[in-house]
DNA sequence: GCATGGTAAGACAGATTGTCTTTTTAATCA
DNA sequence: TGATTAAAAAGACAATCTGTCTTACCATGC
């Protein structure tokens, strides 16, 4: 029963949102920042969380200063491409076409996606 | 610390294939298709996880007969949807567009998917 | 009325995850 | 330089989540 754990958890994706939004912060900052938000964190909470993110691969650490720098590895989209090979390599065999027609099959495109996609088509055809 | 428990999970997305594959099936029948697959499951926890796949409403039961028989009331393009959807309200604010315009930016699409790409497109404009 | 197979309940152990507490280290200063 | 303090590393925990079973309950056919 080898359970696949998740890429990035919620309370990771928190902190990586701080990080991809405020950029390299040590863990009080990132603890504050979320304060800030409204999402109150404890430090070690947060430290935590960085030490596995880092283990992951997410986040990595700049250790030279009197105090440790985290930055993320990765962004948004990166996560964003992580999450849509997982989907196509569980249900499509590891291909992306069947996300790539069901989203322009779904009805919730703008006329502006669509204009962005025939743009992005033409600009693929180019090259 | 509301955990977000995942949609479908991995054994329950097995039994799901099943009746994908093979159409409304018994408890039995479903454990038994799953041995011959390879993956041997007990007809017990087969029951348990049609039972938390109804509850999650990916499945329904026919009681009338003699014995229960189970069928998806998704398929897998439903399942693909919702993932999608998942991953757009977790990083893009609810947008599809950055999904959309990361997998015609990815560099592993064939021809023939820009080609059929072209082709929805095309449909879509019209509608 | 009783055996039998199917169903429902629910028991469990192992893993995951969000949060802390305790130690260990490192840096500061009287 | 020894005491004080802040930061980082370890690791403790409880609350789920999940895959799997076990036990109790029922309806049917003899």
């Amino acid at each position: 029963m080898p359970r696949t754990p998740r890429d990035v958890t919620d309370a990771e994706l928190a902190v990586l949102r701080v990080l991809w939004a405020d950029g390299p912060r040590t863990v009080r900052e990132i603890a504050q920042l979320q304060t800030d938000a409204g999402t109150a964190t404890q430090a070690a909470t947060v430290q935590k969380l960085l030490e596995r993110l880092e283990d992951k691969g997410w986040v990595e650490r700049d250790r030279t200063g009197p105090v440790q720098r985290f930055q993320a590895t990765a962004d948004r989209d990166d996560l964003i491409g992580r999450r849509l090979s997982g989907i196509a390599e569980e249900l499509c065999e590891g291909s992306l076409t069947p996300l790539l027609s069901h989203l322009v099959k779904s009805e919730r495109l703008t006329n502006t996606d669509k204009q962005a996609l025939r743009d992005l088509i033409e600009r693929l055809d180019e090259k």
